[in-house]
DNA sequence: TGCGCCACCTTACGATGTATGGCTACCTTA
DNA sequence: TAAGGTAGCCATACATCGTAAGGTGGCGCA
């Protein structure tokens, strides 16, 4: 703050601030005046450099998946001795994807209401569909496993219901034993499925299921159940 | 018009009011004074019947998961004849479902963003969860496939990049021969699965993709990787 | 020296959610 | 029947949002 000379302001210092307002308020903190005051500027200022807001959220689009593709493409690279199962190759870039995403929560329902496809989408897409084919993947199946692999990376990262989407009134309020007993009888399953799986920590919602295992597991299957269409449909 | 006495205001008509906006125009046109004036009443009235904004939201969350579940249920209980299956159940649960968000589209990406989970939805999950542990299904695997499940419900009724998210600009409008020789040298597996893919109507984003179908073939992985799943852990 | 442009600013408009307080018509109760 | 309360609706106002329109200062180039 000592020597707080201003740099100029370009779309990449926008876009990196509205960023960082993101991923420590969420989203909706991000508004043209607060940007701007984060680059103390005025937020007409800003127009200079971005067309309008939505043009700003398509950066910020972008900004994600590309180090979505950076990260997958890194991992990808150094795990590519290891196997030469495709399903690896596909696991080991989703892994990766999924880790970006996880660290910019609000990214995947932004990515989701976009209307225009990043490049850099375009180029995964690329390399994953390259992997199934290249194992023997048909065209129409590696299609089809295409769009379940992105609403899988896109769609495990948001966790409906989870208390991190506002209302922290709920924040680690107790049933009473009366509400439990009542649950209980109404969802049966639901009560003997929590009690089985639920070992030290307790909350009544879904948020004690352990998401990394549960996305794992699912890519799993659908890798596999991929791999088994692939390996039947010649 | 004629006999334009205008019923009482209840928080009922209120949200049947908000939901035809929504599902007319888009979530974003849900306003209050918008909805206000679809009753022929100013904005402030309707916080007689509802909290705030938020509340409203609640509200249409509700709605449609009820509905979802209504639906699915009754298609269920159709079907129950058919076949003793526990992964036909579930899978028509889950078109169902399906259905019911893909004539709400707006209703997705907010019942993600809720942190509260509704009722009918733990039915919902009650009920396939059920079908489950019938069908020898063990709780681990059954809970992450519960959670496979409400994740492609939602998210492949959401469709990323899809032109219905606004922006009409693109609608339509034809690469040049120069792009598409580029855009092939780039992407060269995904210019042949699109090549492999298309039949007669031609759009170079994934429109052209049957999401019903892709859905479908995803759902029948998923429940026969689950399946398979059951029979090789006891 | 002067012209023009570019980055930034000021002001203002219409939209949004909603706090505050007033009005009217009814219902209850003595 | 008169008094008082209350439920439902409305008008006004405020903060915040995106952004259109136009002003201002300093720099580069003629």
């Amino acid at each position: 703050m000592a020597t707080a000379e201003r740099q100029p302001v370009t779309r990449d210092r926008v876009l990196e601030a509205a960023m960082s307002i993101a991923d420590a308020e969420g989203l909706p903190a991000v508004s043209m005046r607060r940007v701007a005051t984060e680059l103390q500027v005025e937020a007409m200022s800003l127009y200079h450099h971005i067309a309008n807001k939505d043009a700003l959220l398509d950066g910020l689009v972008e900004r994600v998946v590309a180090q979505a593709l950076d990260q997958s493409t890194a991992a990808a690279e150094k795990a590519s001795s290891t196997s030469d199962d495709w399903r690896d190759d596909v696991r080991t870039r989703s892994l990766a994807a999924r880790r970006v995403m996880l660290q910019h929560p609000w990214a995947p329902a932004l990515i989701t209401s976009r209307s225009t496809i990043p490049l850099a989408v375009q180029s995964m897409f690329e390399a994953v569909l390259a992997a199934m084919i290249r194992g023997g993947v048909s065209y129409r199946t590696a299609h089809r496993g295409l769009h379940a692999l992105s609403s899988m990376v896109l769609g495990f990262a948001q966790e409906p219901f989870s208390s991190s989407n506002g209302d922290p009134t709920m924040e680690g309020v107790e049933m009473s034993d009366d509400l439990v007993a009542q649950f209980a009888e109404q969802f049966p399953y639901t009560s003997a499925m929590v009690a089985a799986e639920l070992h030290a920590d307790g909350d009544p919602t879904l948020g004690w299921c352990d998401s990394q295992t549960e996305f794992e597991f699912t890519l799993g299957l659908l890798l596999d159940g991929l791999d088994r269409a692939a390996r039947t449909e010649d």
